[in-house]
RNA sequence: GGGCCCGUAGCUCAGUUGGUUAGAGCGCUACCUUGACACGGUAGAGGUCGCAGAUUCGAGUUCUGCCGGGCCCA
């Protein structure tokens, strides 16, 4: 068999990806029994493939291939989300490239463009999903803008808006000058800067005083239509129903009485912006005051601005504050920290302005959602973030979901030109239901990404038709994503879903970590530290950046992404390649071929021919393989994927390869056929490649079909094979024991041999005296001991006499003959072991003589310090006898 | 200001309901190119579990406070 000497996995890997799709494994069937389904968070169309989705689809890859591998129906949907802001500022980009852009290209053009445009960039990140073998059912692949889902958005608004849980109106808003849209709360991401606290003085007109107001903004102050003062603040009290005259734009505003005001911040007194400030909005509305805007859509100063018209809102800031130094009305500037909203997609300063927007009522759509998690219908893990969940929907707001762009949903909305009669329907209405007028117009808003979002896990099953699909995989099984879009996402899917499905959208969500780099810092494009998955797959292999992402992903942690990390993943699954390869050496030789699973059940070693029993190490392999089954199963199930890939890695690499391989090498004779021994190692090496095959399943696959060489496989794929249970009866302890006992005296014979600095190669004579069961093992496996401790034994009855040398257990004592040279290394090593005895007899003794801890104490705990005592003491006595017996 | 998380070996982290002399990977040290594998083998060194209390027969694990670091919301 050709095999190359070292995993190389670019070989087989883009064979496999293309493979599985080609040969449907991934298809998901709608059998009868249990499903498993699970809908993937829509990467952006934009996107391309991160480090963050390469964790994110590894772990969903490894729990749907492992529910794959029970048997289950199992269905994992892939798609892409339209991405609103992203796609049109990409698709602008583009235009401007060549020197038109969207408005002069108009809106049905621009979108036109930006369909081409998707159709030819956005299949990348599904591409790179393919190639790194991402298990997800492609036939069923959705975009939140098809056909379908575009159905069902309409549905979903027109529903909510017949509910009165959607309604339209003027408030102010977060809006983003630079992606000119107003965007929702979660947008704006709130950012600690060194700002000034600038000291304004406005003249109370007819008094001769000022008024002292205290502001970071002073470009709004052309808007200004009040000052405030509190009614507690008896400083200015007696100022109540006069006016100020507004510096600079000679208008005459009242002294107002608010709680806006705050006595105890700046000076007190507090200009009124209704028009460009959400409290100063709220606090016009309670006094009647104009709203005047100085700022607009882009930024700029409006003709309301007087002399500063036209301006950049920043540069009119500077501007103002300069004019007023010029006239003394700037009493002082403070150096002030304040936080400013960021537009979360391009870091511009958000300007609050007023505008007439959608919103989506949310509290009572909350309670149900709130009231799925407290009643555990729909579980977090880790639970903890149930609790930030909780925190949110009891403080919700409102929802803007209407976006100024062109590229989304447009809002089923219809303004009446003749009567300003709006309309909600499903389809275009031909005439006003009001005045019968013709005259109408879709409202050119669009909605939020994440609206559409929000129904992806039953619009992509085919909701509103009662599909097949629907039946069969709502609500879906589990949901894994990152906390970034607790808000976001999961959250309004819970709404939504429970709306309109009546049922929650999945029964548990795993919030995965972040991916870190070396240094613990978050990677992402702007700092640079990023790690390209399909470079990094490219150099190590898909699998070994599966493992080593996956080896340290303990739940509620953050992972930390290196190529070190890689390397070292790869290393063992050159590991496994090497050790297959061996095994595929070794049937040449042995005249084995052709793997047929049905020959070796799952756990069940098979005896040689002529009745013998059991080879030991036969016995132990499938224990092992059982108990790490069962871990496994266990850590996938709770998310526990660290552990799982930490077992399995463990089992493969230092039960399988270090002990199973080397105690059979001294086994495999030429020509011996497909004996025993051949079958035994054989079935756990499949079942051990059935075990990794979630982890990694390029390397299993490989390997797994060259096991086969030309017989049938039968399931075709190691994808499709059933995954390793435990069973109860494969458990075989005595086994397990006595492997123990073999190995723990040839990691003595090893021990003795390096502590010693004795020659390597030599073969050295030695007596191993052993107690009962050490005795059976010693004389049972005599082959095995020499051979892998490369010494010449001869086994014994009994404890070494008094003044042997060398290492005890309390199974047995291994003698050595020890140099001269060693005498002083070993009276160390004994003494130092003298010391630890002591203190853990001294501990023990402690424990034992304490009446407390006798009487409360469960009485196996007892127990076992009493004997694990008893051990301490005996052991004590032989590194003492040594001690005394050791050569001056 | 409100909430959440983390401080365990040089590094990165496990440690499930409290109960053996606290583990892993990487790194480090020594030796070994032995016929699957140097992306390897064998053996080893390395930790007063952030600090101080409390609960308990018993605390890395539970509680309180403090110190240090991170995140989210306002």
């Amino acid at each position: 068999m050709q095999i190359d000497k070292v995993y190389e996995p670019n070989r087989f890997e883009p064979h496999w990806a293309q493979w599985w799709i080609d040969a449907g494994i991934f298809k998901a069937t709608r059998k009868p029994g249990p499903s498993f389904s699970l809908v993937i968070p829509p990467p952006n169309v934009t996107g391309s493939l991160h480090m963050g989705h390469m964790l994110e689809h590894t772990e969903i890859d490894v729990t749907v291939r492992w529910h794959r591998m029970r048997g289950e129906n199992t269905l994992w949907l892939p798609g892409t989300d339209h991405a609103g802001i992203a796609t049109q500022m990409m698709v602008e980009k583009q235009l401007v490239e060549e020197g038109t852009s969207r408005r002069e290209l108009g809106r049905e053009k621009f979108e036109a463009r930006a369909w081409e445009w998707k159709e030819q960039y956005g299949g990348k990140i599904t591409g790179q999903m393919v190639r790194v073998g991402a298990s997800c059912d492609w036939s069923r692949e959705r975009f939140t803008m098809d056909a379908g889902l575009s159905h069902a958005v309409r549905e979903v608004f027109v529903r909510l808006y017949e509910k009165g849980l959607i309604y339209r109106g003027e408030y102010m808003v977060n809006w983003c000058p630079r992606c000119r849209t107003a965007i929702s709360d979660l947008e704006v991401a709130h950012e600690d800067v060194n700002g000034s606290l600038w000291h304004i003085r406005y003249p109370v007109r007819g008094s001769g005083r000022m008024l002292v107001v205290a502001t970071t903004r002073p470009e709004t102050m052309l808007g200004d239509t009040a000052v405030c003062i509190n009614k507690k603040d008896a400083r200015y009290l007696d100022l109540h129903g006069l006016t100020v005259d507004l510096p600079l734009m000679d208008r005459e505003i009242p002294i107002i009485l608010d709680p806006l005001a705050d006595p105890e911040f700046g000076t007190g007194v507090v200009k009124v912006t209704p028009a460009h400030d959400p409290n100063d909005f709220e606090a016009g509305k309670r006094h009647n005051l104009a709203r005047i805007k100085v700022i607009d859509e882009t930024g700029t100063m409006t003709a309301e601005a007087g002399r500063y018209s036209g301006l950049d809102r920043f540069e009119a800031r500077k501007r103002i504050v300069e004019d007023l130094a010029a006239l003394g009305l700037l009493e002082k500037v403070e150096p002030y920290d304040l936080s400013v909203g960021k537009c979360d997609r391009c870091k511009t300063i958000v300007e609050p302005l007023i505008s007439k927007q959608w919103f989506v009522k949310t509290k009572p759509l909350a309670e149900k959602a709130i009231a799925a998690v407290e009643s555990g219908r729909i579980q977090f893990v880790p639970e903890n973030w149930a609790k930030t969940y909780y925190e949110w929907m009891y403080n919700i707001r409102d929802w803007c979901v209407s976006r100024q762009l062109w590229w989304g949903h447009r809002i089923p909305a219809w303004h009446c030109a003749s009567c300003a009669e709006i309309m909600v329907a499903r389809e275009a209405p031909k005439v006003c239901a009001r005045c019968g007028s013709d005259q109408l117009n879709q409202e050119t808003d669009v909605l939020d990404t994440w609206f559409s979002a929000g129904l992806w896990p039953f619009s992509t099953l085919g909701w509103p038709e009662q599909t097949e699909d629907l039946k069969t995989f709502y609500p879906t099984s589990l949901l894994i994503t990152g906390f970034d879009i607790l808000f976001f996402w999961v959250a309004r899917m819970i709404m939504l879903g429970i709306e309109f499905m009546g049922d929650v959208p999945f029964r548990q969500v795993y919030i995965h970590g972040l991916v870190r780099d070396a240094d613990r810092v978050k990677m992402s494009k702007t700092k640079g530290n990023v790690i390209d998955p399909l470079e990094v797959t490219a150099k190590f292999g898909t699998d070994a950046v599966r493992m080593s992402l996956l080896i340290g992903a303990a739940p509620g942690t953050d992972i930390v992404c290196t190529e070190e990390r890689m390397e070292s993943a790869r290393a063992f699954a050159n590991k496994i390649w090497n050790a297959a390869r061996f095994l595929f050496l070794n049937m040449e030789r042995s005249a084995v071929s052709g793997w047929i699973p049905e020959d070796a059940p799952v756990f069940q070693p098979v005896p040689p021919a002529g009745g013998v029993s059991v080879a030991l190490e036969d016995r132990w392999i499938f224990s092992r393989l059982n108990a790490c089954a069962e871990q496994s199963n266990r850590a996938i199930e709770q998310h526990r994927y660290h552990e799982a890939a930490q077992l399995i890695w463990h089992f493969f690499w230092h039960e399988f390869c270090d002990w199973y391989v080397e105690l059979k090498k001294l086994r495999f004779q030429e020509n011996s056929g497909l004996n025993a021994d051949w079958r035994n190692i054989l079935a756990a090496f499949e079942n051990a490649l059935r075990l990794l095959h979630p982890v990694m399943p390029f390397l299993t696959e490989e390997l797994w079909q060259r096991l086969h060489g030309e017989a049938p496989r039968v399931p075709v794929s190691i994808a499709l094979a059933a995954y390793p249970q435990y069973r109860h009866e494969a458990t075989d302890l005595a086994a397990e024991r006595e492997i123990q006992l073999l190995q723990d005296m040839i990691t003595a014979a090893r021990t003795l041999r390096a502590e010693r600095k004795l020659d390597p190669k030599a073969r050295l004579e030695g007596v191993l005296y052993c107690r009962a069961e050490a005795l059976k093992v010693a004389s049972a496996n005599f082959d095995a001991l020499t051979k892998l401790s490369n010494a010449s034994l001869s086994v014994r009855d009994g404890s070494a006499p008094r003044g042997g040398v060398g290492r005890s257990t309390p199974a047995f004592d291994l003698v050595f003959e020890l140099p001269a040279a060693q005498i002083g290394a070993e009276r160390q090593r004994l003494e130092k072991e003298k010391d630890q005895l002591d203190k853990v007899i001294a501990n023990s003794h402690r424990q034992l003589s304490d009446e407390k801890f006798l009487a409360r104490a469960p009485g196996h705990v007892v127990e076992s310090i009493r004997s694990k005592l008893g051990e301490y003491e005996a052991q004590m006595e032989k590194t003492s006898v040594a001690l005394a017996g050791l050569p001056e």
